[in-house]
DNA sequence: AAGCGAAGCAACCGCGAACCG
DNA sequence: GCGGTTCGCGGTTGCTTCGCT
């Protein structure tokens, strides 16, 4: 990949640092190949290259083991990358023994570069993994996403529909009234709360999908699958081969919060997994038809058939019900007139 | 076609842990 | 137990590529 010589690539104390050059790469492989790996200190030296033991062992690990798996990380290795950051935190190296052939450096770099602005996106903390009720904070992520977007002249009626534009305009300057308003008068009343909660209730969120039912709380009616809003994508064009299910009409209509709740209470049932705020349970296999796909495969099916564009969408509806709930907590005494 | 900024990723750096004599 | 050395992790940097104007 790196073939001319750049800026970095310089010589300190007669090592050479910067890009690795395929003949370096070649006389590392054959090294290793031939004596193994470990002693990192004299290997440079033993194999006949300028370079630290430190740059060789990373060249190594991250780049020319033979077990490095590239290319796109898939759903589940995402999902698996997600579960584990929310337990374990920034052990990329931990999280990295759980995914073959992936290493620490690449899911880092994937987490910075990917799952944290998709979370982010949602109005997700990517550090402590739950819905953000700071309605600064997601006023300044809705603006650093509107602002970064590269569709920002051509915004669309809608938000989401797989264009990466976060939220409608007219949303984000009643959003910025609101919070202008809140800033240069804190303790006054602030008119422009009830012309933005009442956007944000009544805004429309994407024809043929019902965002506005996943908001209420409904009682749990099955434990054998729960996803936000289960309208919110369509299970004919999504899933083509999932279904019919056991016992017919699927009924598990549940709000995000409902969910999170839930994703929180059993994150030590290994049945449980989650995708952010995306839950699925596994129900016992002795508990499902042979003939027919138990929970477990079609929430996998489903995370697996969503679209980019379905997931942008899903992330604008998770985002939207952020500043919803984060409008309903704040303290409306200084907020309602 | 050129310029520019953003995104992606390989590589570097500093520090703490582990190891060893 | 101690000090020096080596290793590995996580944060950061900077180069290349990509896409837009």
């Amino acid at each position: 990949m790196m073939t001319k010589p750049s800026s970095s690539d310089h010589q300190k104390n007669g090592l050479k640092k910067g890009p690795w050059t395929p003949e370096e790469d070649q006389k590392l492989i054959d090294y290793i190949h031939k004596h193994g790996h470990g002693k990192w200190r004299t290997l440079p030296k033993n194999a006949g290259l300028k370079r630290c033991g430190k740059s060789c062992r990373l060249r190594w690990t991250n780049y020319l083991r033979p077990d490095i798996k590239r290319g796109r990380f898939s759903f589940e290795e995402e999902e698996t990358i997600i579960q584990l950051h929310s337990v374990l935190g920034n052990k990329w190296s931990t999280i990295a023994a759980s995914l073959p052939g992936r290493t620490d450096n690449e899911i880092k770099n994937y987490w910075n570069t990917h799952i944290k602005k998709r979370l982010l996106k949602m109005g997700i903390d990517p550090v402590t993994h739950t819905p953000c009720l700071d309605i600064q904070q997601l006023s300044s992520i809705l603006n650093s996403s509107l602002y970064n977007s590269p569709h920002v002249n051509h915004p669309p009626h809608h938000f989401g529909m797989g264009n990466n534009n976060i939220l409608n305009p007219s949303l984000l300057s009643l959003l910025t009234a609101f919070l202008s308003s809140s800033s240069q008068n804190p303790d006054a009343p602030n008119q422009n709360y009830h012309h933005l909660n009442n956007s944000i209730q009544t805004f429309p969120l994407q024809e043929n999908q019902s965002f506005a039912a996943s908001l209420q709380t409904l009682p749990l009616e099955s434990q054998q699958m729960i996803s936000p809003d289960t309208t919110n994508f369509s299970f004919e064009s999504s899933l083509p081969n999932v279904g019919p299910y056991e016992g017919g009409q699927i009924n598990y209509s549940t709000s995000l919060l409902e969910n999170h709740q839930i994703a929180q209470n059993n994150r030590s049932d290994p049945n449980f997994t989650t995708l952010g705020p995306l839950i699925s349970y596994s129900t016992p296999s002795s508990s499902t038809s042979p003939n027919n796909l138990n929970s477990s495969a079609s929430s996998t099916a489903f995370v697996k058939g969503a679209t980019e564009e379905e997931r942008d969408t899903y992330c604008s509806n998770m985002l939207m019900y952020n500043i919803s709930n984060a409008l309903n907590n704040m303290d409306g005494s200084n907020c309602l007139l």
